[in-house]
DNA sequence: GGAGATTGCCTTGACAATCTAGGCATCGCC
DNA sequence: GGCGATGCCTAGATTGTCAAGGCAATCTCC
């Protein structure tokens, strides 16, 4: 299976981050690791992505966060959802919907 | 109908405008008309991305281009897929379906 | 005890691609 | 004359990703 162009997420890691959130705090690497495994590793965030992108949702107001254990016992930061981020997630689960939708029609046209 | 995120086509951009030229020659201007037409404005093109773009895939060697006359007797530019473009073309097609699936299905996940 | 992998967080710098906001010239139409 | 459409182009800012590192604690296996 080929690897997709690095730069891929561009656009859509908020909304990925957001979403691992939907079930509930969990912390920047079981989010990396979910969504690894979840699609089979052909969506991968880098930590260097990741971090950044959950300061920036915070600061934004869509995910809180707070210290706390992980399962395995370890120090760890927890980010939930807040209210407005779950609006968020909707809102850009919608346009994502619609674009892909979009790209898609236009890329599949034939002659 | 809201309006997509401006960046949203970040990644995407490059297959669409080899897709916009697999009927046979077009220029830049009736490209962007093209996708914003075929899709009821949902997707644009701002021309500042557009031109540079055209730059980038004919360096790569996907695209060539050749002066020419409108349909309106213009002066514009045409390009038009080379065999390597063609090539590429598939391949991001086929790239973008993986992602567009897995992104989906990641955020259609319910708890 | 020691080595290496795993868990977990973080930062710096480079880079690529898009957008915004302009400019220019020609043509058609009112 | 003016204005919109057609057509091409560029400079600069922005932003979001990545790559590549670092740090510390724990676990596993020898």
């Amino acid at each position: 299976m080929p690897k997709l162009r690095s730069d891929r997420l561009h656009g859509t890691l908020d909304a990925l981050v957001l979403k691992a959130m939907s079930w509930g705090p969990r912390h920047g690497y079981a989010i990396a690791r979910w969504l690894e495994q979840s699609t089979d590793a052909e969506l991968r965030i880098e930590e260097g992505s990741l971090y950044p992108a959950l300061y920036r949702l915070e600061e934004r107001g869509w995910i809180e966060a707070d210290w706390g254990t992980s399962e395995l016992g370890r120090r760890a930061k927890f980010y939930r959802l807040t209210e407005r981020g779950d609006e968020e997630l909707r809102r850009e689960t919608v346009e994502w919907t619609r674009f892909a939708a979009a790209v898609t029609r236009v890329l599949a046209a034939t002659a």
